[in-house]
DNA sequence: CACTAACCGGACCGGCCGGTCAACTTGGTA
DNA sequence: TACCAAGTTGACCGGCCGGTCCGGTTAGTG
C-alpha cells in the first residue's frame, strides 16, 4: 500500500453508492448482471465503475471482502459468547441474512486468485474453525464435522430456498435448521469421504 | 402430437451426441457453455444444433427432462422397496450422481415455463413426495418435513461440494448423509417458515 | 478567487454468443 | 439407379457486455 491518500469526498460517496448498487443488482440478476445496469442504479457513469473497480471482478471481489470481513468480525466476537451452540446458529444466520441472493459463492472461481479474497476467506474461515470446535468441545456438534464443512454449509440455506418462485423471505431459514439438525451430535451415522480442506 | 415420423438414422445419431456433448460441456462450464462448444464437442455444425431444438433453453429443457424422467421412474420403483427409509437414500443418491455438474437447477428458471418441463418435474415432485410419505409412516423421516423440501434438498450435496477445487469426486456424499441425518426424526427441533409449494 | 489534480461520463471498440439461412450432402424409397 | 425430402453446414447478423479513453466538470487548496 504505497500510496493511500483519501478520496475526495465525491469519490468517495460514489464508491458507497457502487457498491450497495453492485449489492442489490448481483442480487436479483445474479453475477452476470451488466456494469452498465450496476452503474445506472448507482446513478453513476460506466466509466466511474471502472475508475473505482478496474475490473468486474474486482468489483464482486470488493463485496465479497466487506462480507467476510464483517462475518469474521461477528466469528470472532461469538467465540467469547456462552453458549457455544447458539452462537454457531446465530453465525450462520447472519451468514445468511447477509446474502440472500443465490449464487454469489464465497469461493468465487474466479476472484479467488485475487489475494485479498484469499486472505478475507481464510481469515473468516478460522473465524469458523474456531466456532465449529468450540460447539464441537460443548457437545454442539458431531465430532466428524470439520470447520471446513460448515464453511460449505453455510451456502446451502439460501441456495436451497432460492429455487422457490414465490418463497417466503424467511424460508432459508427452515433449512438452515434442518442442516443444524444434521450437525448436531444426536442421530449422527459416520461420514463418508473425507473432509475438504480449503486452504 | 401431430406429426411423429421417426427421424432419419443420422439425425437420431446426432441428436444422442448432441444430448451427451450438452451434459458434458455443461457440467464443466455450467448453464453457459456455448452452443458453438458443445455443437464442436458432438463434431457437429451448429446449425444442427438449432435444427434439433430451436433455442438454446430447448436443448437445456431436454435434458432436464430426460433425467427428471429418469428419476421419476426410478422413485415409482422404490416406492415398493421393503426399507422406505433406504429407498429414500437410494432415491437422493441417483439423483445427485446424476448430475454431478453444478447449477443445473431442476427448476431451471428460463425453461420452467415450457409445459413440457413443468410436466416432468410435477411427475418427478409425486414421486418424491410419494417416497417422503412411507419413509415418514416407517419412522424414518421426521413429521414436519415435506416432499417438497426434499426435493429442494437434492441438489445441495452437489452444490455445496461443487465448490472445493480439488475435491474427491464422492464429497457429496458427505454432505448427502449430513442432510439425511437433518432429515431423521431423532434430534428433530421444530422448523420455522411453511413448508414451500411447488405447483 | 484561481488553479489543478482528481474525478466523472458516455461514446466507442473488439469480441463473443444465440440464432438464421441458403447452398450443399445424404438417407431412404420406388 | 434416380430422385427428393430430410438433414447438415458454416458464414453471417444483430445485440450485448466488459473495458477504454478523452473532453469536460469539480472538489479542495493557497
Amino acid at each position: 500500500m504505497p500510496d493511500t491518500r483519501p478520496l475526495r469526498a465525491d469519490a468517495a460517496r460514489n464508491r458507497g453508492l457502487l457498491l450497495a448498487a453492485a449489492a442489490d443488482e448481483f442480487a436479483e440478476h445474479g453475477l452476470d448482471a451488466s456494469v452498465t445496469d450496476i452503474a445506472r442504479r448507482a446513478g453513476v457513469g460506466k466509466g466511474t465503475v471502472f475508475r473505482h473497480f478496474p475490473t468486474k471482478d474486482d468489483l464482486i471481489a470488493a463485496i465479497l471482502i466487506d462480507r467476510m470481513e464483517a462475518l469474521s468480525d461477528l466469528g470472532e466476537r461469538l467465540c467469547e459468547a456462552a453458549d457455544a451452540g447458539e452462537a454457531l446458529r446465530e453465525f450462520l444466520t447472519a451468514a445468511a441474512m447477509q446474502r440472500q441472493e443465490r449464487d454469489l459463492s464465497f469461493l468465487a472461481e474466479a476472484s479467488a486468485s485475487l489475494n485479498e479474497v484469499g486472505r478475507a476467506r481464510d481469515r473468516m474461515l478460522a473465524a469458523v474453525d474456531a466456532l465449529a470446535d468450540r460447539a464441537r468441545e460443548h457437545g454442539m456438534l458431531r465430532d466428524d464435522v470439520t470447520g471446513a464443512d460448515v464453511f460449505l454449509l453455510m451456502c446451502a440455506p439460501n441456495y436451497v430456498a432460492g429455487y422457490v418462485p414465490d418463497a417466503s423471505p424467511d424460508l432459508w431459514r427452515r433449512y438452515l435448521q434442518l442442516i443444524l439438525d444434521g450437525l448436531r451430535p444426536e442421530g449422527a451415522r459416520p461420514l463418508p469421504a473425507t473432509a475438504p480442506r480449503l486452504n
